[in-house]
DNA sequence: TATGAATGAGAATTCATTCAT
DNA sequence: AATGAATGAATTCTCATTCAT
């Protein structure tokens, strides 16, 4: 009847979406994937049962569309990193503990998104696997690249980079979890980033000794 | 006097029960938890569908069983470590190869029902994700202890071990994951295992330099 | 503006619950309340297995739907009654008459829907043997009520109204069972009821006897 | 092996039904019919599951068994009044006191069993509704019986006592019921059976008026 | 286009009954 | 004869998806 003009149309479309789109995250985060009900989601929203697969073709669809947008967002916000490399050894250490502090705060300030698309996504089917496989492993290859930077450029010992960027992720990854779970108590962000970084450059090793086998 | 030998009814009951056992963690780690049906479970067991009930109540249960055999199977064997101590730095060394070679070949014999509860358990209930969560404790509070016997022994430098223990489980975690799934090809896991317990010990920064800490 | 227009849905609603009820009252007749399946109700109401549990929990849900609606109708009938008393002996007589003529009717119109109630209540837990119970006591009071009123305009007897009362009801339950089992063949309603309200007024004995207590 | 003599065979056998009977009623009086499980009699009575069917059918029959042994008891226990019939009003009073208390007493020794089988009997199908039916039609033709025997001998006024007698039986039902439900606080037996026994004989109606409706 | 009532396939669970020992 | 482990038919209930309005 009210001829509504076929832009606000659109744009209303594109509203509902994003309703969906922030209540099904929502949704996600309290309950999980496997226990969320499309119910849930579109009650949350406010729109229609059948609204839902005007948008979505299901609950899969819903949560690979989530989690490309963040994985996207969180790459984009690190990818810049590749712009100005570090000139010598002590950039190369600042940029660390800056990364590291970048990669800590946006896992604070998406802190459930983040658990979700972590511990969800590989329970789902083998696409979501590989799709968080790669995440870690495009995070792996940054790691990969700054190193093989460093060791060309005199700022790092020789070693085997694809190796030593696994664990450096290791450790991001597992800060992260911790972070967010808050299973180490009493110990600042900031006190946290130095240990590691301290750790990752030095290891735990006596500086002195010469540790490598073949050396002895 | 009457009846069946209550000791052979014994055992069919532990043979029934060991059937399913065997039967859902083959499905488990076919199908992950929650795709895996209790229907499923009883047709590789080869028994009828109440059955299964008279062993377990649920299929929450039959995992959480596979679980704490499967957590308290891995601390067991790691937990004899902590009988005999390095003695000097190159005990230490060799004692961490042999550690994460045991890791590695742990899991990799138990590849299947490893990823099935690193992956599947969080996502079931706050019960299981705590578990995962101590299991993880468990192994830092053992690397803690390692590295602050270290310490004391003047094996390794003076860090914070409980972050430093973190780091080290971060690094056993992501290695027994790319290692389960074959991500990084063309190593050898002796290679691996070298680089990283080098990386361990002496980071990746010049021997020579001294850190920015220990500068200002 | 946009959807069903809600008053159709609603009425919409209405419908198939009203239809499910129908179908309830009637497979709970046919069957009993233990017998019956929600898939038998679903059939009878031609609706599909899920359409039940839109509008009621379970079975014992509609059960109770169903009871506290005929309770309520049946009470309401009778709770004119307390408007115009009698005012003399010959009024009571024929408003008693009146009374259980009234109670036959209903029972007689809602001969299995009662049945099914004093019969099946009592079994399914004590929430509704509780319910049958007070539904009992409301008669029983209603009945005390007409008798002290009696009592008091001097048109009955000095007795304990609160025991008589008792009385009463249980021979307006035990008429209802025989009559809706048809277990007194060749005797009409009103007969019946004329003996039985001669017998409430005058009892068994001997009228120029007295009684017991009164020669003691 | 113990070649036990053929007669402490026998023995046994019938003290495993007799366990298995007791058992029976008593999870049958706890659950009642509908909610009691076959596993639950086994338990309770200390034998296998498979027991169980060697001395009855199903779970219907060993109600069935244990209603026929009841309902035998009690009108064997009310059979014998029949011998000494009362001579004068006075011996019909005292005896139609005695009788009620019987049935009081009897009803409270046996009080879950009295009202399980009223209960639980009519909805378990069509052959023990009947059998209940049965059971108060012969309370019912025994009070006949008393009347009739009563109006011949001049204790009692005329009236018909195939309606009357019904309506004792309304009397002796609901008084049991409160009785056994403890709904009618503050009062003794011997009060309760007193009046029950004076409204009787006299109704509630004054004794100097005439209410019969065709007199006045 | 949006709605939400209706659907029914599918999954969990129970428990009377059987039968090998 | 007694046992109790095993069975699977039968039932309840859930929830993604459809479709008439």
């Amino acid at each position: 009847m009210a001829g509504t003009s076929p832009r606000s149309n659109e744009v209303r479309k594109q509203e509902t979406k994003q309703q969906l789109l922030y209540a099904a995250a929502s949704v996600f985060q309290r309950k999980g994937y496997h226990k969320a009900l499309v119910s849930d989601i579109v009650a949350e929203a406010g729109v229609g049962q059948g609204t839902f697969y005007r948008y979505f073709a299901d609950k899969r669809e819903v949560f690979e569309m989530l989690m490309d947008q963040f994985i996207g967002d969180l790459l984009e916000k690190f990818s810049e990193m590749s712009a100005n490399l570090p000139m010598d050894v002590s950039e190369y250490r600042s940029a660390s503990v800056r990364a590291l502090h970048k990669v800590a705060e946006t896992a604070d300030r998406n802190r459930k998104m983040a658990l979700l698309f972590v511990r969800e996504a590989p329970t789902i089917d083998h696409r979501f696997s590989e799709k968080i496989a790669d995440f870690y492993d495009q995070f792996a290859k940054l790691a990969q690249f700054y190193l093989e930077h460093a060791i060309k450029n005199g700022f790092a010992r020789e070693c085997r980079p694809e190796i030593v960027s696994q664990a450096l992720l290791g450790i991001g990854v597992r800060v992260v979890d911790i972070w967010l779970n808050e299973r180490l108590s009493g110990i600042t962000l900031r006190e946290l980033i130095e240990e590691l970084v301290e750790f990752a450059f030095r290891g735990f090793g006596l500086p002195s000794q010469s540790t490598k086998k073949e050396r002895v």
